[in-house]
DNA sequence: AGATTATTGCAACAAATAAATCATTTTAAT
DNA sequence: ATTAAAATGATTTATTTGTTGCAATAATCT
């Protein structure tokens, strides 16, 4: 199935050398993959005609400590095969191994990576085509995305704010985030976004803004976040890193990639407000490229 | 994975009706399927985190005999999806003739993550670590991001604060957000993000802030950047994207690798602190699974 | 508030597992 | 043909597995 395989490869080049039961172990091993993986060693010794020792020494014979090993490697195999597209860009986690700290913020970003290339799938991109498409339809779009994901919303907010005047961000001083909804209908669309811990606050405000009329779309984590329930359409992004915190970098690309879509859909408007955007801000002086002195 | 699989479905249809542990268990299952289809029972229940009694009781909750057909038939859907490779690239390519907005979402995630790995190579990761180092040892960090870096700003601080007390967030209501660095001193750090183009309002208060002996590190996006030459350390982020903007994800992978990197310095301490704002906001019903009903 | 129910954690259990050990058979060499 | 040597089969053993029963806890209802 896969070239890159050391074992298969050694599995192939050692099978001379193999005592005939070995060679018939082997021989299933290589065909039925799968099945190593899955079922337990008996299993497959039974399946493959031959002793359970025989798949012990098998191992073994293969210079592994056991069978577990065997089966182990395959799991990963298959683990690699089963997600497809994220395949390719784990395959160098194993290589990395410098040392330390920058072997933890490697791993880190690699499995980032991975998770990007995953969010690829057929079902992702129907979901956000779905998503964009809803928003394009609404009068405004109310931004909503506390706690952790404030960082979200508010950059969905910034960006869509420099392409028009249609969003409005759900969050304010002294907890009157929620009162821009006053004069919300059903011609609007809210965005919401919320990963695990739900915010409980999320949750009422958008449950108010349904009961409103106002129509739902979300980015979640999960087919079982709460927001699917109250959502038109929600696209799912991953969250666990392999460190003490849920990661937002997976929320955060899909609602660039939202706000592409939203870019995308009307070309010429799109440049035509960021154009005026970069004059207006051009005369406030907003920006620099060198080091400012001050008077 | 598969729209078809009639078990997911029954887990996200049953899902409300399931009690706190059974979620969060039927939750790993979904989210993970191939390791319940690979490693054993009790070591899926470890990784969802409940008691290996609670998968068995799912499984029954399910309707299922036991928990091995749970297995088997997570098991089955993973030996069609392992050698349905052929299948998987068939698929993408039907999706690619059609063309159309997924188009665009993928091309953009495949860059984003391709830039994602990138961010691994030697280089970077010296100076992801040199910056975590030189964080470390600051008695306050301020975080400074301003416009389309906000979002980054906001993300670390409140990992920081939910790791202790030393992060500071300079931004504030009527332009006063720079008024923290009052009592900043030799002994405090500024994390500073901006990428271009740069804001004035970011480069002036670094710039401040360096006068009075803040250490400056700074997240940004090239080496002529122009908080390069005020920066003790600095890390480098891509920023290209094939839409109308610029993408901050990148520079939020940046600033979450630098926060789990600080959180591993002292992994005792992070799970106490992390501990005490669990109790913390647990108390103040911050957060929820339900959608929570209003009186 | 008290009673009842459901939920959860714990520990014990029998079954099944992989590995190790020993006995038997087969093979090869003198 | 006899004897080493290797290979195979059967048996045993220490783990590990999935399950179940029971007490402690939390939630719900009257």
């Amino acid at each position: 199935m896969q070239p890159s395989d050391p074992l298969r490869e050694q599995m192939i080049a050692q099978y001379d050398a193999m005592s005939a039961q070995l060679q018939q172990a082997a021989r299933y091993v290589l065909e039925h993959p799968e099945e190593v993986a899955l079922v337990s060693m008996r299993e497959v010794a039974r399946l493959a005609g031959v002793q359970p020792a025989t798949m012990t020494r098998l191992a073994k014979f293969l210079g592994l400590p056991g069978y577990d090993e065997l089966r182990a490697q395959h799991a990963a195999a298959l683990r690699q095969g089963g997600d497809g597209f994220a395949a390719k860009v784990r395959k160098r986690v194993d290589e990395g191994s410098e040392r330390g700290a920058s072997d933890t913020a490697s791993h880190m970003l690699q499995g980032l990576s991975a998770q990007l290339a995953k969010l690829c799938e057929p079902d992702s991109l129907r979901r956000l085509e779905a998503t964009a498409t809803r928003l394009r339809s609404a009068r405004k779009v109310y931004v909503l995305g506390l706690r952790s994901s404030h960082a979200v919303a508010w950059h969905f907010h910034y960006v869509m704010t420099l392409l028009g005047e249609r969003s409005v961000h759900l969050d304010g001083p002294g907890g009157t985030g929620g009162d821009a909804l006053i004069r919300a209908t059903a011609e609007d669309v809210m965005l919401v976004i919320s990963i695990k811990p739900y915010a409980t606050g999320t949750l009422e405000l958008a449950q108010l803004a349904k009961e409103q009329g106002v129509g739902i779309v979300s980015i979640t984590d999960s087919e079982v976040s709460p927001l699917v329930a109250l959502s038109e359409q929600a696209v799912f992004c991953p969250t666990e890193s392999d460190s003490f915190f849920h990661t937002l970098t997976p929320a955060l690309a899909v609602s660039e990639v939202l706000c592409s879509l939203l870019a995308e859909f009307d070309r010429p408007k799109t440049l035509e407000a960021l154009q005026q955007a970069d004059e207006h801000l051009l005369q406030l002086n907003t920006y620099s490229t060198a080091i400012p002195r001050r008077d």
